[in-house]
Order: structure tokens, then sequence, then C-alpha cells
DNA sequence: ATTGGCACTCCAGTCGTTGGAGTGCCAAGG
DNA sequence: CCTTGGCACTCCAACGACTGGAGTGCCAAT
């Protein structure tokens, strides 16, 4: 079955690449793969390889180089995704047990994924967007003046002052409190907003709400709204590009702008958060032309892994399965770790 | 007077050599500063300032390169500071004026300063034990469990739980919250810690403070003395150290990696904070191996330039006067949006 | 102290040359 | 029909020789 062979030797080339960064040919796969053929035998499935577009030629004499297409089917189809190893999970566990808040867990991931990958590392904070409220608290500090404490899931915590135009007794407040968390405790943010919204507006009839009830449900509904640090990520092991050796002003220059504009790494690690597998994006298959010569390996982790994602970028040269080993199981560990805290 | 012009042939070379990145010559050093003299006196000029250390030959028969100690002359006494173009204070103003809160200035100071001198940009956040103390809440979740809220002048709001052993009525936590009030307002936070400890030492032959005074105390002193989010540095602009096109893997990426080390980044920004002025590290200078080959702007910002320091990193080959301008005037900035809001 | 002249140095770029790795194709063998 | 050895061909990458130009240092003259 000469088909089988093919891609037998379409997942050598890869390997070799991978591990030598030179173009490879076909008596050094013979040699270091016990393919029982010859090397002419080899060079006719590497012509047909070429011909239905997995290889490419840097020039006339010289050996194969996978194709983004080439690598897509080697991730899709000839791939084993690497089990970690219990030295490696362990390595991994203590690293992150360490961690005492949520900023610190992030930065330990961050670190912990370019160190294990050699790549460049993103870790996305836990959207906001994707939390559930895990309580509100409602506090007087003075007769018009209210503290709002906002406690999500993901371990964030928001806070607000309230004015308030009249006195409130602690009677009020204390019903007022039980109402908002009866409405929003344990909803997912975009739910506790319209739950709250009801509330105020008095949904099927009800009398209209109290001002005091309305001031506090406004600037909740605010606060839940602020989605501005759901835009935050944090980047490591940039040194990592210097392995780029070649074509630096051409290849690692965008990267690093890229990198830098949060914005499209959040596009990036968007499409991450949808369904639980790790995604791999490859070369240009991407809408961000800066990274049209990188990879993306990403996944989402908190709960239903949807909290939001972390992932690596490096060359569309890079050891697929390790890399995604290592991201699904960073992955996994910080949701453990989340979860428990 | 020939040791003048020593110091205006040393000074014409520091400013060719950065614009033009390449070694400079007698020759065309006469051509493009007016001095009135001949090429071959320029010579002889070079020679003694080489003799003397302020110059360096890559090759026998190339142009001068200043080293690290001419550097430091120009910087100390040839460079009048760039005094900032109203627009360009108009544009700081602007990008910095939309900041909405503490974390959106820091990251808006850096890529502002990026930007302004593209080099590397370097921002500390506030540091804690050198903010004071604006305000202590105490509040009641519950008859047994109090939420401290410590807010501080640099904008840094901390939070605690506190679970008493027994309930504390409504009266005895008002009497709680002025007396630590009292004790800690406006202070800063060292002077707060002593202040708190004598509250419930008793120190002045007092009754032994409650139990509830402690545990409340106790917790505010250990949120206080966490000095852990001191070392927090924001890095941007890493995508201008492309402009170090040659000896990628020998100077980029020890930098890189530097950068990443933050401990060592707050240690050299650590240096900055003491004196109001602009204080520039060049080359070997500094304790730190990695950027033996860069120099250092940096600056204080806040209240008496102590609060927290900023600045770049970047080649010694830079435009310092124009540097020092930017860092200066974005500290400047800084501090003003800081002690407004 | 300054300057023009002059010999000297040395890098950087250019141009052949060459060796080796690799290919494609073909004809022979299973 | 697939595989294989042989062979001619291609082309890069490394090496070395060459050379022009920019720059210097020194010296004698002013």
């Amino acid at each position: 079955m000469q088909e089988e062979r093919r891609l037998a030797v379409l997942r050598a080339i890869v390997e070799d690449y991978v591990s030598t960064e030179e173009p490879v040919g076909s008596k050094a796969l013979v040699e270091r793969h016990h393919l029982n053929v010859s090397p002419a035998t080899i060079r006719n499935d590497m012509a047909a390889l070429e011909e239905e577009g997995y290889l490419h030629q840097p020039h006339t004499s010289a050996g194969r180089v996978p194709t983004d297409k080439g690598y897509r089917l080697f991730v899709d189809r000839l791939s084993t995704v690497k089990p970690t190893t219990s030295a490696e999970r362990r390595a991994i566990a203590g690293f992150l047990e360490g961690a005492i808040d949520l900023d610190d867990v992030v930065n330990r991931s961050v670190r912990l994924l370019a160190q294990l990958t050699r790549q460049v590392a993103v870790v996305q904070y836990p959207t906001l967007s994707r939390s559930t409220v895990r309580h509100v608290e409602v506090v007087a500090l003075a007769p018009t003046r209210l503290l709002l404490v906002l406690i999500l899931s993901s371990g964030r915590v928001e806070q607000r002052l309230v004015e308030l135009d009249a006195d409130i007794d602690d009677e009020a407040l204390g019903a007022l409190r039980s109402r908002i968390n009866l409405a929003a405790t344990g909803e997912v943010i975009a739910d506790a907003v319209t739950a709250l919204d009801a509330l105020v507006r008095g949904a099927d009839g009800t009398p209209p709400a109290a001002p005091a009830t309305v001031a506090v449900v406004e600037t909740l509904i605010e606060a839940m709204s602020d989605h501005r640090s759901d835009e935050r990520v944090v980047v490591g092991g940039t040194a990592n590009l210097a392995r780029f050796g070649d074509s630096f002003e051409t290849s690692v220059r965008p990267l690093l702008e890229a990198l830098e504009e949060h914005v499209v790494l959040l596009k990036l690690l968007g499409e991450a958060t949808t369904g639980g597998a790790v995604t791999v994006r490859i070369g240009a298959e991407g809408p961000i032309q800066e990274l049209a010569s990188t990879s993306v390996v990403a996944t989402g982790y908190g709960p239903d892994d949807a909290l939001a994602a972390l992932g690596i970028v490096g060359p569309t040269r890079m050891d697929y399965p390790g890399t995604m080993a290592a991201v699904r199981a960073v992955a996994r560990y910080v949701s453990r770790i989340l979860d428990e805290s």
C-alpha cells in the first residue's frame, strides 16, 4: 500500500524538519527512519506529495519542506498527542500550586507555558462575561453611601460606591441585598444583568422600584457590563523568538508588534474557547496578516473550557504533538486551580 | 582654546554616530558641522580623545565610536535636555487623560514611552510601601464576618475578609472603624503599621484591646505588609528591539530574557527613584550583566518622584537628550494624573 | 597649534570557483 | 505496476582572491 507509506514519509519529513531545521532529503530520510525502501522510491513519493501540495522545495536541488497544508495533515491525521510524563505533570502542578491569587496564577501560567514549549506564551485573563456571580454584597458605609462588592466565580472582585439621594435603613438594605442575590447569584453575567434589569423594571405590573434600588442595580449592571478588563492578556517568553535566527527584521518585528496588540491576540484566542479540544491554527489559516508565518496552539480553560483561553505562538515549524500536550496540560491544571480556590 | 574644541568634537561624534549608526571619520565631521578647521586637526583631537578613553576605533582604519565613558561625558556636560514641544506635551497629555484607572494609566504610559522614544519602555506600578493610606473601611457582611477595604493614595485598593470568634455590634464596629482611621489615615504605610500596632499593644498602660480589634488590625497590617504587588512592572515596545539588526542572538536574546526577569528590572528602576532628576545608566555602569551593552534612562514619578519609577532600556547608542526629555515629560504627566485622581 | 601631503591599513563588497547534497528521469528487475 | 540502481544535472553555500575606498597616522611646513 503506497498511500500509507506516503503518509509515513510526510510524517517523517515533518519530524525531521522540525528537529533539524533544514530541508530534508531522500537519503537522510531512509537512514533515520527505517523505511525499508530505497531513496529513489522516497523521491517518487516526495514528488507525489509535492504535487498534492503537502511539500515544497526551496530550490530545485534542495530537500523538501512541509507546507502549511502538510503541517495541517500532520496535525489532523498523523500525530498522536504526546502524553505528558508524570514528572512533567508533577512539575506543572508544583509550579502552579504555589500561586497566591488570580494574578499570580496567570503570571505563573505564562512562564510555565513559555518554558515548556520554548515558544511565546499567551494567557488571557478570565473573561468577565463568562463568569458567574458568586455573591453580591451591599453594605452601608454611611446612611446615603453604599459599597457594592461583586464577587465572581473567576475569583475577580469588583467594587463600586453608590451615593443615594435619601437615607436608607438597615431593613430596606437587607431586603434589597437578598433580592439582588436571589436574582443574580449563580447566574452567568449576561443572565444576571437581565434578571437585575427585570427587578427594577417591575416586569409584571409590580409597583416601580424604589429610587435606592434603581441606583444600586444600575451601578451593579454597569460594573457587570464593564468589559474592559476582559481585554487583558499576558505575554511571556518573547526571548524564545531569538531562535528565529534568520529573517529577523522581516519576521520577528511584525510578530513582536502583533504580540503587543492585545486586541489582536484576544481575537486569536477567542477562536480557541469553542469546543474543548486544543486548537491549532497553522500559518495563514487565520485572519491576522502579521501572523501569517506562524502557528498558534491554544485552548480554553476554566469550567467547560469556556472561561478564557491560553496558548502559544510560534513558527509553523514546531513540535506540534509536544506543544499541544503542554498547552493542554497547563490548561487542565489552571482549570483545576481556579476551581479549587 | 583647543580643550573646548575637543569637547565640541566629542559632541559632534556622538551626535553623528547616533544618527548614522556608523563610525564617524574626520572628513565627514568637518563637513557636517561647521568646525572651522581642517580634517587633520580633527584627527589630532580624536587621537587625544581616544587616548583619554572617550573614543574607540573598531579597526585601525575606521572612524571613531564613542565609548561608555564618552557617552557619560556627553550626557553629563555636553548635552542640553531637549525641551519638549508644546505639540508633544499636548499629545502626551491627551493620551494619558483618557485613562480610566490605575492599570490603564500604567499601560498607556508604557505604550506612550515606547512610542516616543522608540525604545523598550518599562513602568513600575506605584509602590505600596511609599503610598499613604487614604481611607480604611470596615463593614460587617455578617455578625462574625467583616470586610476590610484599604484604599491607598496610589489608587490601589486592597481588601480582606476577617472572621471573628464572637459577634460584634454596630456600635463597637463604628468605634473600631474610627480608631483605625484616626491612626492610619494620611500616614505612609510604614507609619500606619506602627500606629496600628500601637493600637493593639495598648502602649501606655491602657487595657488590652478586644479580640475583634486584634483580629482586624492584624489582618490590616498583613495587607499593608504584602509587598508582592510591589514587584509589578510592565514592559512594552519590545518590537523596537528589531532595530538591533546586527548581533541578534548575542545581544537581543539576553536583553529579552532580562526584560522578563521583573526582579532585575525593579532593581534597575529602584536606583532611579532617588533624587528628582532623570537617571542615566550607560553600558556596564550598572550591576546587571545582561544589560552591559545597553543604557537605561529612568526617573521616579508620583509625589516627590518617590512613588515608583519608569524609564526605557536601549542601546548605548541612543539619542540621550531626546530620550531624557521624553522620560521626564511622561513622568511629570503621570504624576499629575495620579495626583488628580 | 594648524595644515596639506603621503604612505599605509583594513574592511566590505564583488566575483569566480568548487564541492557536495539533492533531484529527476530512465531502464532494468521483481 | 511498483521498486531500484545508475547517471546526468542543478544549484546553493562556502571559500578565497581581488580591489576600491574610506580613514588613519605621521611629518614637514607654515
